[in-house]
DNA sequence: GGAAGATCGA
């Protein structure tokens, strides 16, 4: 059917204006009144539904116009682009923009994009975390000559704080804008501050604030509460306080996010006490807290097994009129579960039902993992072999999370079936799942088994992680005979890494050094990590493998983290003995952060010393590591640092090693033993 | 004319 001339204009301009209303009945009167719709008629039909958020619908109609051969003009195309962006189905906005350009294969007029279409997209696939194809887009824009303008830069800067290493892209497009003559505003400043945020580093988002208020841009409510977030990050509740009751003073009030962020700062440093005091504040205000306030809350006190007030605050959701969503779901059953609450957890569930909240298979992963660490791994096994009758597909976190059950029990015959079945099933095993097996094998000291999952894990090209290797490097430091199982350990193939080897190297020490000591803290003992605050500590509690993980924000000062971290673990607990392990975690951290003048005696070399006292070995231990390391990234035949000192600000730090007489000592008792 | 920024779980 072909399209007869438009429609007199009247009816379009009807439509318009009564699509805006949400009533979209019209449509049907004018078709039955034998009116053809055009392209004008149907573009305003998607513009009233993509207000209305009825975008599917939108799409559908998209499609119907061009079925009936009623060709979309750019005002269409970026109706429902615009639409599409806004709903978070930014994927399908970019077909249909290739689509624009590219004119369909003939069917459609092609259509060139001006800049605010390119900027709609380029933002929504940021917001949805597709920064790489972002980028691609900004590219081909800049190619198809529109400039960028201060919109889309300050889109791109903020969408690069998903990357943890995104503050300095951003900062090379923020200085690309300077020197384009673009002038940022305080959105571009903002966002560059909350990239820096993000990482930890919170005195230059401060340069960056005394920046923007030298060339007259006005920091506001985002900016504070950015540089808020970054302060809690790092555990500097006390700096984020202060902020916080300051911001009056600079003219801008508090509004509920920065209550918001302050409480999660609290929650996760483990002073949910005093997030509480923030929350009652919030009330007496005369705020109105948001779901963000309570799910904050809810996490914190769950984390602090304060399970009774987590359902007083539950209560205190209803009667305030907040409505919770699926992250509050999660929370509870996940919170409940955690703190061997089961049948509430089971009841919980129950009641959701009756809200219409459909269980996804997520939450029958929580429910599996309480009842594997309640020791019901019997029981577990048992629903998780009841989930495919009720529609429920196992994922790869069912499946590793009964193998974790199992391992904890011993019963690691079955947790190797389970292994066998889920691959059996095309359920493909990731690296969790391998730590799990591993970890299992480890404890039981069977070496060999760990180094058949070693292999399995190559020959299936998944790539270990800092907990692989901490796992491997507790059998090397406790084992007598980690030399012959060093020779036993397989080749991992260089295929599918794709990362630069030396970073690779790098990260894999550092995170080591922190796992083997996080391995040995008190793991209940919340205050302890609550004093880390001055250190520059960003504080991971996961509370789904209950270990902890630490990243000393700055680099500095690693070495005096780990320290302050073993000897307040001392302090606090008194069956806790400082050993060797913990020695070669600071002579690690001590390199690994340059620091010189740790302890009086010059950094690593001093802790070295003491660790000579007590173990003459470990050194080769940690040349052991070096090894399994290099060998996994093939660089069997280049010395451990070698490949380091390829990045020239490592240089110095390579050289501290190679010339350290423990090092070479090792060095050659490695290569004698290495067949 | 339109487009941009901060807080929650796993």
């Amino acid at each position: 059917m072909v399209s007869k001339a438009p429609p007199c204009s009247a009816a379009a301009t009807a439509v318009s204006s009564t699509v805006r209303q949400g009533r979209f009945g019209v449509l049907g009167g004018i078709l039955k009144k034998g009116y053809s719709p055009g392209t004008v008629t149907y573009t305003a039909l998607i513009k009233g539904l993509c207000l209305v958020d009825r975008v599917g619908d939108a799409a559908k109609l998209f499609k119907k116009m061009r079925r009936l051969g009623c060709r979309p003009n750019i005002i269409t195309y970026g109706t429902l682009i615009n639409g599409l962006c806004r709903t978070g189905n930014t994927g399908l906005a970019l077909q249909l923009h290739q689509e624009m350009v590219n004119g369909n294969g003939g069917l459609d007029s092609k259509f060139k994009p001006n800049l605010v279409w390119y900027s709609t997209i380029i933002d929504g696939l940021c917001k949805e975390g597709m920064v790489d194809k972002a980028k691609e887009l900004f590219l081909e824009m800049k190619g198809s000559g529109i400039s960028p303008d201060v919109v889309v830069y300050s889109s791109l800067i903020s969408g690069l704080s998903y990357y943890d290493d995104g503050w300095e892209e951003a900062k090379g497009l923020f200085i690309e804008m300077l020197d384009g003559g673009i002038c940022p505003n305080v959105v571009t400043f903002n966002g560059l501050m909350n990239a820096l945020c993000k990482v930890g580093r919170t005195q230059e988002a401060n340069r960056l604030l005394e920046l923007m208020i030298q060339r007259g841009v006005k920091p506001n409510l985002f900016t504070y509460n950015t540089l808020m977030d970054g302060y809690c990050m790092q555990g500097r509740l006390d700096d984020a306080r202060e902020l916080f009751f300051s911001m009056g003073n600079k003219g801008h009030e508090r509004d509920v996010v920065s209550y918001n962020v302050l409480i999660n700062g609290y929650s996760k440093s483990g002073r949910v006490e005093e997030g509480m005091k923030f929350y009652r504040h919030l009330i007496r205000e005369g705020f109105k807290p948001t779901i963000y306030t309570y799910n904050t809350l809810l996490t914190g006190l769950f984390k602090e097994r304060k399970v009774e007030d987590a359902w007083k605050i539950y209560d205190e959701i209803q009667a305030n009129g907040v409505k919770p969503n699926s992250i509050t779901c999660n929370i509870f059953v996940n919170g409940l579960c955690k703190n061997d609450c089961l049948l509430e957890a089971l009841e919980f569930i129950k009641a959701l039902g009756n809200t219409g909240f459909a269980p996804t298979i997520e939450f029958f992963n929580c429910i599996l993992d309480g009842l594997c660490k309640a020791g019901n791994v019997d029981t577990a096994k048992e629903l998780f072999y009841k989930l495919p009758e009720k529609g429920f597909v196992p994922t790869v976190v069912t499946y590793s999370t009964i193998i974790h059950g199992l391992c904890k029990e011993g019963k690691l015959e079955k947790a190797n079936d389970l292994f066998l079945e889920m691959e059996e099933k095309g359920c493909a095993p990731n690296v969790v799942t391998f730590n799990t097996l591993l970890r299992g094998f480890c404890q039981n000291n069977e070496a060999l088994k760990v180094v058949e999952f070693l292999r399995k894990m190559s020959e299936r090209e998944v790539s270990p992680d800092a907990h692989t290797f901490s796992i491997v490097v507790d059998l090397l430091t406790k084992d007598e005979k980690y030399s012959e199982y060093l020779n036993l350990l397989p080749t991992f193939s260089a295929q599918g890494q794709t990362n630069d080897p030396s970073d690779e190297l790098l990260r894999g020490t550092e995170s080591v050094s922190m796992s083997i000591y996080i391995a040995k803290l008190p793991s209940q003992d919340v205050g302890t990590w609550a004093r880390m605050h001055d250190m520059d500590i960003r504080l991971n509690i996961s509370s789904h493998s209950k270990e902890y993980e630490m990243i000393a924000v700055d680099k500095n000062k690693r070495a005096e983290a780990a320290r302050m971290v073993l000897f307040w673990a001392s302090e606090v607990n008194q069956e806790y003995v400082i050993v060797k392990a913990d020695y070669q975690v600071l002579v690690n951290c001590s390199f690994s952060a340059s620091v010189t003048s740790v302890e009086g005696t010059g950094g690593g070399y001093g802790y070295a010393d003491h660790l000579g006292g007590i173990c003459d070995d470990v050194f080769v231990g940690l040349s052991a590591l070096l090894l399994f390391l290099c060998s996994f990234l093939v660089l069997v035949s280049s010395l451990p640092f070698s490949c380091v000192s390829a990045r020239g600000k490592q240089e110095e730090r390579s050289n501290d090693w190679r010339n350290h007489r423990y090092y070479n000592q090792s060095w050659s008792g490695i290569q004698n033993s290495k067949v």
